[in-house]
DNA sequence: CTTGAACCTGTAGGTACTACAGAGCGTAGG
DNA sequence: CCTACGCTCTGTAGTACCTACAGGTTCAAG
C-alpha cells in the first residue's frame, strides 16, 4: 500500500506550483475554503482543493483577474444564480476563452516563424511583430480583464 | 481625402482599449518609447507605437509578465542578443504560448459543455471542473508569469 | 477670443501577490 | 520519551502593476 502524503501547504504549493503564501491570500479573499486543520492547526487540504487550487492558478496564468476567476469557479459551485444567469455568463466567459486562443495562435506562428529563420547565419533582425496584431476590429470591444501574477 | 485623425494619448487609449494612465506608465517604465510631442507638450503617437501598445496590451491579458513581453519587444526590436540566445527565448516562448493553448482549449471544452447543459430546464448545478485541470505531469515544470492586469 | 474637453506632471491609492519575523507544531533519530 | 530541525502558524510590511486624482496648461470648436 502506497502512503498517502499529508496535503500540508507547503506540498501543495510544490504541487501546483503556487507560491507558499498566495495559497493563504486566496483563502482570506475567499477564492479558497478554508480547509480542515491538524490538531496543532497546520491546514490539511484533500484532493478537491488540490484541483481548485490548480484551476485558480492556471486561470491567473492565462491572463483571467481574480475576479473572473471567482465568476468562473461559482458557476462550478452551483451559486446563487438563475439558468438565465448562469448560461450569460458561460458564454461570455466562452468568448473571451476564444478570443485569447485566436491571439495565442497568432503569437504561435509569428514565434515559429522566428524560430525556422533563425537556423541561418543571421539573426534577421526581424520586424515581425510589427505586422501582428495591427490594431482590428475588435478595439472597442475588447474584454479588459484586470489581473496579476507576480511571480515567485 | 480622408481627414487623419490625431494620435493622441486618449484617441490611442480608445483604440487600444489601454487605460489612459497606464500608457504612460509603460513609457516611464521604458516598454513604450517616449513619443514625440506637440509644441505644447502633449504627446503624438504614429501607427508604429499604437501596434506595439497593442501587442503589449494583449499580451498581457494573455497572461504575460511585464518582463516576458519586454523579453518579446526585445528580440523583435533587434537588442543585442546573439543568435543563439534569439533562438532559445523565441523556443522558450514558442513552449509557453502553447501551453497557455492547451490549457484553454480545455477550458473552452468545458464551457461550451455547459452552455450546451443549460438549454434544460435545470442548472446543472456541474461539477465539472471538478474534473478539470487535475494536477497532471507538468506540476513541477511550470513557467510562473508574473503578470496583473488591473482594469479600468 | 472664449470656453470646455483633453492633456500635462506628480503623487496617492488599489489589486494581487510575496517575503519576513517570531512563535508553535510535528516527526525522525537517539 | 526527548531533542532537534524543518515546516507551519499569524500578522504585517514590501513589491509589481497599474489606476485615479489634483491642480494647472494646451488645443480646437464656435
Amino acid at each position: 500500500m502506497s502512503k498517502a502524503p499529508r496535503l500540508t501547504r507547503g506540498v501543495v504549493s510544490k504541487l501546483t506550483g503556487c507560491n507558499l503564501e498566495t495559497i493563504r491570500y486566496y483563502e482570506q479573499i475567499g477564492l479558497m475554503p478554508p480547509p480542515p486543520r491538524s490538531e496543532g492547526g497546520h491546514r490539511l487540504y484533500d484532493d478537491n482543493l488540490l484541483r481548485r487550487l490548480n484551476f485558480i492558478r492556471r486561470c491567473r496564468e492565462l491572463g483571467f483577474s481574480l475576479e473572473e476567476v471567482r465568476g468562473l469557479l461559482t458557476l462550478v459551485d452551483g451559486g446563487t444564480y438563475t439558468r438565465g444567469e448562469v448560461k450569460d455568463r458561460t458564454v461570455a466567459h466562452l468568448r473571451s476563452v476564444r478570443s485569447k486562443i485566436v491571439d495565442l495562435k497568432v503569437l504561435e506562428k509569428t514565434l515559429k516563424e522566428m524560430v525556422s529563420k533563425c537556423v541561418g547565419d543571421e539573426v534577421p533582425d526581424c520586424p515581425v511583430i510589427d505586422a501582428l496584431f495591427r490594431n482590428d476590429d475588435r478595439a472597442l470591444s475588447r474584454s479588459r480583464p484586470r489581473s496579476p501574477i507576480q511571480g515567485s
